[in-house]
DNA sequence: CGTGTAAGGAATTCTGACACG
DNA sequence: CGTGTAAGGAATTCTGACACG
């Protein structure tokens, strides 16, 4: 997850080829925002724009639904995922201050 | 070139945010296309669509372009470039054959 | 709850052309 | 040659609403 490719976070893609790709409809995609599970960036003018991220995001969000799982459900485990990345980075980034105070000097 | 990121490749992109992503005015990017520079797909009723490697293919001939070479040059380079990934290609599919057929076996 | 649809407007993109040089 | 622009049309996307259940 943290070597994720950088093309892939660039939100550049309309909702048009956004459905093609994950075979949802653009009302589905709507709602799926309205419920707060995916959050596009908006032109200036207001269109959304997604990324490749999103669209995976989606799939997996199809495939959930698919097997009768309700949004909000679909919510908590992104939350709970969302809070699991978030400890694993501060507890990542704590090791990083350790090693650089005490710990042996790369070369 | 060759681990280039599945997501790189794909054709999304329309010509406004490529024109935002590039500083490219919309004219520029469909006339370097027209002069064979870059080549987007077509959605079903013709829109283009960009991959994020066409976004750097044009951000490299921006450059050319401040440098003051002509289209018609950078299209020279271009094909130059690809022959010679093409002639790299060949020579590593038969490095595979061969060792496929007289070298030592992997294990 | 999750999704479809018709509605009207606004923004996007397209092509071919004329302009300048 | 490379790019700007005005022109008109076609396609895209947006929102809010009504519908069904």
């Amino acid at each position: 997850m943290t070597n994720d490719s950088f093309y892939k976070k660039r939100k550049v893609i309309p909702i048009g080829p956004v459905s093609e790709l994950t075979g949802l409809t653009e009302r589905q995609i709507r709602y799926y925002e309205e419920r707060k599970l995916i959050f596009p960036e908006r032109s200036e003018r207001g269109n959304r724009k997604y990324s490749f991220n999103d669209v995976e995001q989606l799939i997996d969000i199809a495939n959930k639904r698919e097997e009768g799982v309700q949004t909000f459900e679909i919510r908590k485990d992104m939350l709970k995922e969302k809070n699991k990345q978030d400890k694993e980075l501060k507890e990542e980034m704590l090791r990083g201050q350790f090693n650089a105070q005490f710990g042996v000097r790369k070369k």
